[in-house]
RNA sequence: GCCCAGAUGGUGAAAUUGGUAGACACGCUAGACUUAGGAUCUAGUGCUUCGGCGUGGAGGUUCAAGUCCUCUUCUGGGCACCA
């Protein structure tokens, strides 16, 4: 029998399907293991080399615990709405619902030739009213619960209008954007509006009047992970500032536990440093600065209280709304003109001009310490949205205050000793205080908490901590997305019974979003209740649908709840959770966040999602490049190009194999190369190459189905594998990948001599034992660590070995077989078939190692002398250092060395080397 | 500007975590078999002036450093007027 890939892999994949091996079910007799692929978004251009990259790390994973013995629930589904799919649809005239059909089951073809063993059964695909219907039960929830500070968790919202009718406001403390108390007979008095704006400000999922990053290219607004450097992540369009009435989640709620949690999880590093940055937590203190002649005050927020003495002016941000106060009637031209200018700048002209601009207002503060006046100006380096909009400008010891009083000559006066704050703003966070009264001589960490306490007890502000993180705008005025559950009453949102949902996505004649931020779901007909009322025309957005995609594959047909609390307690959370970085801002801090609130309520029995989690790299293009003789049709190779002058052109990778140009394909790729002529070098067109990023334009797309069609997905897998660790970057590139593939033709002939199954029932020798064990030791151990490339490296040695020793020893190679199964599934089937047996390899049990064959009878000591190697000598294996140190010393070579000179030190590690120093 | 990760042959990369650097694979060279080879097998392959030298560079700790410490250069990623 010979190798024949195609066969034995058309014939595994089709058993596996009919015999459902793959198929989980809660199985208490067994411990569980989750293993997660970020699903994913079904774009016309299908899946490309790089997309199963991770996919097959977690399928060899999953199949690795599996004959571990673990049940192991490994899913797959689709994230099939939002913005891509939609522009997707847009662009190529189709309805999205079509297009994401059409696209999911290119997909799913795809994904099906490389043989991963999902359970299909637990497919969810997020655009489905099954699915949705649990989205938009999530967000009524939230919508009906506010977050208490004082327990710490999201509480149904009735306990809330409960202590407003009964106290009022003034005993509550919670996650709010109201400010200032009400009592208990004022909201009595409120109308329903006026009750229901109220409570707007305390609702988890909540309308807010707020400034939103609006695209009007993509007619929609994003959320704050959504843009980058001031356009939009997807299409890269300018995005500007607007007020505008969205619904918003209020993360921000959740932000210290979203934080503190992250110390438990075994992330990387670099991701949780990510998610710690995004979540910005500062800490410092509120204070006030009332504001002369008025009965204001002026909020702000730093982390320096400290520098308080050394305060000479106050900045707001051109949005805030004291402005109008503070403003006196001679300044009020030239504020007018300021503002009406930093209005008409764009966030990205306002982020890129560093140059310093700003106007004083006329207005006075006093401090709180000193009763001095202080000028408040404006200054657009001051941001609208972060702390209050407004700061206390320290310019000796900030390095922007400093910068804007030198433009605007305001005085600077030096409250930490240790520089010259004339010539530079001196930042230190440690140093001496001077000029500061109360906190005079206190180092910089003393004087802190000295001077909150202070304000503190004088009733000038508090300690307070801030964070970066802002509340998701969850509202997108496009079709393809989940509708809310939401209508209006009176003007009034009211949220549907949640025996309403799902809340089925209308047909609309036209789903182009508009320029003006009209929704086209204002165009569906009957977009009422049942009663008539209008219902919300914004749909969620893309992140919505993957918040809880993992619970629901632990219970996806449940039409009773989410996931049923048995399920959930069966499966827990994800084990093994892989997937790339650039979800780290989004998806994986609102996940957090979905999965905490669920939490809070009881829904699920985990506070976090994802126990552990895997990043791998990106696989970036490997282009091909061909030098064209300027003005003619010659092409150069690479080699030569420098005699002549040419320009650089892409060429299509899959017509060059090894950067050699296939130069007859190179002429029928494109009607203008037909006539192409080649100056070749030793008879070969070479081409130059760059790593850049796979796409279309640069011709490096390389599909998996046409590496499968010519090596086999086992190949493939493996290959995939080879190339590097699954967190790194890297190019790819195929010029290694025969190596692979002669691997397992190794691998069969091992099993097959001469194109017949020859494996025999004889005891196997010491060494076969031993190269076998050794191989198991270690592939074990890699697959535990991800090291898969080195795990692949350990089968390769082995095979080299056992077929040096002519191995074919049933024994041995049962025992190969099982190991080599979750790298290369299929032929490990044929191979377990044809050794015999009648189940899938799929039920063996992962061979473990026995440490008995692996001792050696002698090891190699190395012996040196200050440090340089001198002579090897061997020595029993099983020698400790005492007698290790007598057979050096006693070897005539120690000997010869030591003639005549004294031995300083002997250090002696057993199985390692041994050091002579000699004086 | 701040934070994180990384730099090892012609190439992708290993290195039991401080112990003979370059495993394994690609590529290359030579040979064998062959009508043929993009098949298979065998041998060689870090550099070298054959003394040695070698893990981006410069120092340091150590009997011993790719691995630990200090400084530095470059590359990739994240955040960015966050008070």
């Amino acid at each position: 029998m010979k190798y024949e890939f195609h066969q034995i892999e058309e014939k595994w994949q089709k058993v596996w399907k009919e015999n459902q091996t793959y198929k989980v079910t809660e199985d208490k007799s067994k411990p569980k293991f989750y293993v997660l692929d970020m699903f994913p978004y079904p774009s016309g251009a299908g899946l490309h080399v790089g997309h199963p990259l991770g996919y097959i790390a977690s399928d060899i994973f999953a199949r690795y615990k599996r004959l571990k013995g673990f049940n192991v629930l490994h899913p797959m589904g689709y994230d099939a709405f939002g913005l891509p799919a939609e522009q997707y649809a847009i662009q190529t005239g189709q309805h999205p619902a079509d297009s994401t059909k059409k696209n999911i089951k290119r997909y799913r073809e795809q994904l099906d030739k490389i043989g991963f063993c999902f359970d299909w059964d637990r497919e969810v695909i997020t655009c489905e009213p099954e699915y949705y219907h649990w989205t938009q039960w999530a967000f009524l929830k939230m919508f009906n619960c506010w977050y208490d500070n004082k327990t710490n968790k999201a509480t149904p919202i009735e306990s809330l209008i409960a202590e407003f009718e009964a106290n009022g406001n003034q005993n509550i403390d919670a996650a709010t954007d109201l400010e200032g108390t009400f009592t208990s007979d004022e909201w009595k008095s409120w109308d329903e509006a006026k009750q229901e704006e109220t409570l707007q400000k305390f609702r988890i999922a909540f309308l807010s009047d707020t400034m939103v990053n609006w695209c009007p290219a993509l007619g929609t607004v994003l959320a704050n992970d959504e843009v980058k450097d001031g356009v939009s992540e997807r299409g890269g369009h300018p995005v500007e500032q607007k007020k505008m009435k969205q619904w918003c989640l209020r993360v921000t709620a959740y932000a210290q536990r979203l934080l503190d949690s992250l110390d438990e999880l075994g992330w990387t590093d670099s991701l949780k440093e990510m998610q710690k940055n995004w979540i910005g937590r500062s800490e410092g203190a509120t204070v006030y600065f009332p504001i002369k002649d008025s009965n204001e005050r002026m909020e702000i927020f730093t982390t320096r209280p400290d520098t308080i003495y050394g305060v000479t002016f106050m900045v707001l941000a051109p949005e805030s709304e004291l402005i109008e106060q503070v403003t006196t009637s001679d300044q009020k031209a030239a504020v007018d003109a300021y503002l009406d200018k930093a209005k008409r700048k764009t966030e990205r002209e306002r982020m890129q001009d560093k140059t310093i601009s700003g106007v004083f207002t006329g207005g006075y503060c006093k401090h709180p310490f000193t009763n001095e006046d202080i000028p408040i100006w404006i200054g657009d380096y001051v941001l609208g949205s972060y702390g209050t909009g407004a700061i206390m400008a320290v310019p000796a010891h900030d390095e922007r205050d400093w910068a804007f009083a030198k433009h605007f000559n305001i005085p600077i006066v030096e409250v930490v000793a240790g520089g010259d704050v004339q010539e530079a703003s001196h930042d230190a966070k440690s140093g001496k205080l001077v000029n500061s009264d109360l906190i005079n001589g206190l180092d910089v960490k003393d004087a802190i908490p000295k001077i909150i306490a202070e304000i503190d007890s004088r009733g000038l502000g508090s300690r307070k901590v801030n964070f970066r993180l802002r509340d998701a705008i969850f509202a997108r005025q496009r079709y393809w997305g989940e509708p809310f559950p939401i209508y209006f009453k009176d003007g009034i949102p009211k949220p549907l019974d949640e025996s309403d949902l799902p809340l089925r996505l209308p047909e609309v004649d036209a789903f182009k979003p508009t320029e003006t931020g009209e929704p086209p779901l204002g165009r569906a007909k009957n977009w009422t209740t049942k009663d008539g009322y209008p219902i919300e025309l914004s749909t969620m957005p893309g992140f919505a649908g993957s918040s809880a995609y993992y619970l629901r594959y632990m219970d996806p047909h449940n039409d009773k709840g989410l996931v049923s609390k048995e399920a959930n307690e069966y499966w827990q959370d994800v084990d093994l959770y892989i997937g790339g970085t650039e979800h780290a801002t989004g998806h994986l801090i609102y996940s957090r966040f979905w999965n905490k609130f669920l939490y809070d309520l009881g829904y699920v029995c985990k506070d976090e999602p994802f126990k552990k989690l895997v990043n791998q790299g990106m696989i970036q293009g490997r282009s091909n490049l061909v030098y064209r003789v300027k003005g003619t049709n010659q092409f150069v190779s690479l080699g030569l190009k420098d005699k002549y002058e040419t320009s650089t052109l892409h060429v299509d990778v899959n017509i060059v194999e090894n950067d050699i140009l296939d130069t007859e394909a190179f002429k029928k790729w494109r009607p203008d190369f037909k006539d192409a002529e080649f100056i070749l070098e030793d008879g070969k067109y070479v081409c130059g190459y760059a790593n850049e990023k796979m796409s279309k334009s640069l011709f490096n797309v390389v599909n998996p189905d046409d590496v499968i069609a010519k090596y086999g997905t086992d190949t493939f897998r493996l290959y995939e594998m080879f190339l590097g660790p699954i967190q790194q970057s890297k190019p790819w590139n195929t010029s290694g990948i025969e190596g692979i593939y002669r691997f397992l033709l190794k691998v069969w002939r091992l099993y097959n001599r001469d194109d017949q199954f020859n494996v025999v029932d004889e005891t196997a020798t010491a060494d076969e034992l031993k190269s076998l064990h050794k191989c198991i030791k270690k592939v074990d151990g890699d697959i535990q660590n991800f090291d898969f490339n080195t795990a692949i490296s350990a089968m390769m040695i082995c095979v080299n070995e056992l077929s040096d020793l002519k191995c074919n020893k049933r024994e041995i190679l049962e025992k190969f077989v099982v190991m080599l199964c979750p790298f290369a599934p299929h032929i490990a089937e044929e191979l377990w078939s044809l050794l015999g047996h009648t189940t899938t390899v799929t039920l063996a049990d992962f061979p473990t190692h026995d440490e008995k064959y692996l001792v050696e009878s002698n090891w190699n000591c190395p012996v040196s002398v200050n440090g340089k190697l001198k002579f090897v000598l061997d020595l029993p294996v099983d020698y400790g250092k005492a007698e290790i140190e007598k057979a050096v010393m006693e070897d005539e070579r120690t000997k010869a060395l030591l003639n005549g000179k004294n031995l300083a030190k002997l250090i002696v590690v057993p199985k390692k080397i041994v050091n002579l120093v000699i004086k």
